[in-house]
DNA sequence: TATGAATGAGTCTTCATTCAT
DNA sequence: AATGAATGAAGACTCATTCAT
């Protein structure tokens, strides 16, 4: 990419930004058109190009971005809680999305759409790894309830984040997404897994 | 599509289904090229259009196909047993769904791709509502453990789709898919929910 | 290229070829446009990049093609006639250029712009080096004049290639290039030299 | 173009004339982009519109500027010595060509490059042919040697010219220009078709 | 029935040119 | 005077679809 980007106000880079974000987000790499995000963002073509250099150049460039920006959130969100205890775990990724989303709504769904893309393309995605690396680390830390074990803390985890992406889908697909509301909605599902859990072992 | 299609001896109508399928699961519909499909088949691009007339409408096909033939794998595997505990119910798809793909591998991932991909776009969709209202139905009149209440059976339904479509993917990724190892490897899923119910009420 | 080019029929094949050796000789590789090609040619878009891929594709093939057509055409010409007096050997040149003209007109501007477009280019160039080759060793078995040096040979050679393809390109130009035109007025610099040999050592 | 121009101080005018002229002399008009010009001169677009208004503007400019320039050159070698002997004639062009590269290196190469994309064109040639008018002038009154006839005188210049051409892109091409290396090169070829001449009529 | 050559609309990308600052 | 962000028309290339055989 082009660094003189970050020279135009913080505004017009948002808005390129979270146009191409939503585009790719609903489209896949492959599918979004380089037409239809300029239109979302109202620039002329030759304008992204200037910026991105190609289609595959800005993809790229947003990955980085975004997993970058995701990281920032989750971490600012676990400040100073680094051992909370497992379903707590949980709610705090949960604010962190709706905090990234609240920026750029379609944030985690394309973060998501591009990691079925990557597995068979070319992208670097070593960004994002370093966002899944940072869950990983703080989910190993977490404080497991008596009769959990790491396994289980792991599978249940890998099921929220289908529950978060398919909730946010689904908001973001009737136009009723708000960040609250994501919350809300996702709130529900880690209560539900924490119910086995409440009151000791459960056999 | 034309019916002539049906005079075709099954071996070739089945190659072309599976190809198509294969293609359609891994590339989703707008980024799957005709071209990889008659090459798949080995068969004239003329024929593919021949007998389905465009892209779209090969597509419309086979989601009303797949959705069909997974719907007949389910009721067949179903037959007799429509009262099922819950876990017993799940393990049966699990089992109708791997006898779909003995015959088209790649059908639970198309079938997948298309509930995304059709989220967005303007396919005729009722097959497969067809096919989600019969496990819906399937579910419903399930014998749950005793302290389970619908709602819950609901979410660990829809959690176990989503193990399944996992478990497909990354087995067809490697190419050490077979109906068994899939089978053998949802149940382990299956298995970690169900002990949270055995013995009795958890609380 | 796609070598089912060749199964089309020989006036098919020699009008896509003929189309775009002019454009390419007219404007150069980069200010050619397929645009301008495929309408010469009355192909479609589609049909040129079916063939042959790319611009730069088709502009490797064609440098190949007409290197080799016009080898073809000097070796015919040279046919049992490898010791040539030096002047009997640059007319034959001339016959053998004016040869492969009345084919592809362009081919002789063509070649030439190569030798300059390919000097800043990635081209394979090897066909063209070949021909180059075939001709330096042609001159090295001519029998030179009397006082006639090789090193002056060469330089009488080289000097006499401007003049083909300036008179070349000035026939083209208003529309008045035949086979024989152009041997004549070639001829006409060839006597020019080779009156300074005639009757033996100059000085 | 813009007449403020010339209110620039002799560096600034010479430093965007010098960038334009090899950029144009190396790509041609229609492959030579204009970032490229204003990056070599570093200067902005804006500016370079400003004085020049288009890329064919400048274009026009350069051949104008360009051949007066070179014309200049010419008159200032000839001055008092009109009536040369044919061959110190074009020593002396070469001389004048040499002083021409001198300020502008590239700027034999450029005129070279007008005269071929011209033909095809739509500029204004009238300030080339100019001075392609005043060496055919001086050309005709030469002292020719006593058995060269006129024509011969031509053809013989015309050749030396496309040694000319080809000296200075060699040495350009490979770093190692200066104007004397140019002129020893081009003396040499100019020895070699006087020798023909040497000592009186070659019969 | 079966083929694949041929088409052209659509997509990505470049680049001369404009204009607000 | 000087900048460079912004534009959009033009060019390379793709791919679903058609049609003569």
């Amino acid at each position: 990419m082009n660094d003189k980007f970050w020279d135009l106000n913080k505004s017009k880079q948002d808005n390129m930004i979270g146009s191409a974000v939503k585009v790719f987000a609903l489209n896949g790499f492959s599918h979004a058109s380089t037409d239809e995000i300029v239109a979302e963002a109202s620039v002329s073509k030759g304008l992204l190009f200037h910026y991105f250099y190609s289609k595959a150049g800005l993809y790229s460039f947003l990955i980085e971005y975004c997993a970058r920006f995701a990281l920032v959130e989750l971490n600012s969100e676990m400040r100073r809680k680094e051992n909370l205890p497992f379903f707590e775990f949980e709610r705090a990724i949960t604010r962190a999305e709706a905090s990234s989303m609240r920026q750029y709504p379609y944030i985690t769904l394309f973060l998501d759409k591009v990691r079925k893309d990557g597995a068979t393309g070319e992208q670097d995605l070593s960004s994002l790894e370093l966002y899944e690396d940072r869950l990983r680390e703080l989910l190993d830390c977490c404080i497991l309830p008596g009769s959990m074990i790491l396994e289980d803390a792991e599978k249940i985890s890998s099921m929220l984040r289908l529950v978060r992406t398919d909730t946010a889908a689904s908001l973001l697909r009737n136009d009723s997404f708000t960040p609250e509301r994501y919350t809300a909605a996702v709130a529900r599902s880690v209560s539900f897994f924490e119910q086995f859990y409440r009151g000791g072992p459960v056999i």
